[in-house]
DNA sequence: TCATTAAATTGTT
DNA sequence: AACAATTTAATGA
């Protein structure tokens, strides 16, 4: 219930702050719990806060202007998405959804453009996150529709761990193999065998309710 | 603290 | 998709 403690540990760029604009973001922040399966942004709506998971794990589910690719992304506790919206201060682009009962942190568009103002650590931050994102996007949609599903399940795993700075942070994430499908758009089962393929070739272990990743550069680049 | 039971997750067909 | 096996969490002595 300590809104502080949250922060430091689900917002990496919560540390780059000084005092008194910590202190801003924790007035401006709001927090809100969601079930499972619920919506917290809706595409189409107008963007006034920047979203982030502070418990939990999210989907995101872009649907392009051209059609029917809605791809997902998803985003664990630690991650903050809709910079996007915020910049260009337009509608959501996409929908956002609870996997599992998650915490989630508003910030609102007032306070971001504080610290994006006064904060050259934050600035920092925001530049890396998108340009990741960036790389993620074209390397979706490049190969999204065309891998086999062993692959597409070892890339939503490795796109987990990227919105996260893992320095120092467990590669252990608390995921279930059904939650994983959603990801990857593949059936429970399916998920099972390609999780079994993924350890037999040692890039990650499984785990009850969890996967450890032990090589996540090799998660990026699997193939076949 | 340990044993029993229920719920959730995983493995198999 | 349905079922069985396994693991974790919860309950009560």
């Amino acid at each position: 219930m300590n809104l502080k403690y949250s922060l430091q540990d689900a917002a990496a760029w919560f540390e780059l702050l000084t005092p008194d604009q910590k202190e801003r973001v924790q007035r401006d922040i709001s927090v809100a719990q969601y079930p499972a399966a619920a919506m917290i942004e809706r595409k189409g709506e107008k963007a006034y806060a920047w979203i982030g998971v502070l418990n939990g794990l999210v989907k995101v589910s872009v649907g392009t202007s051209d059609g029917k690719l809605a791809s997902l992304t998803g985003v664990p506790s630690g991650g903050w998405i809709g910079e996007g919206s915020l910049l260009k201060s337009e509608a959501r682009k996409y929908d956002i959804v609870a996997l599992r009962e998650s915490a989630i942190a508003r910030l609102p568009a007032k306070t971001f453009d504080f610290l994006l103002d006064s904060s050259i650590p934050f600035n920092r931050y925001l530049l890396h996150q998108l340009n990741e994102r960036v790389a993620q996007f074209i390397g979706k949609a490049e190969y999204d529709r065309l891998l086999a599903p062993d692959a597409r399940v070892a890339r939503c795993l490795a796109e987990l761990f990227n919105p996260l700075l893992y320095p120092g942070k467990s590669m252990r994430l608390d995921i279930t193999q059904e939650e994983i499908g959603y990801l990857a758009r593949i059936s429970r089962q399916r998920t099972n065998q390609a999780l079994r393929t993924l350890e037999e070739a040692n890039l990650l272990k499984i785990e009850y309710g969890a996967v450890e990743v032990l090589d996540l550069e090799g998660l990026k680049q699997y193939v076949v």
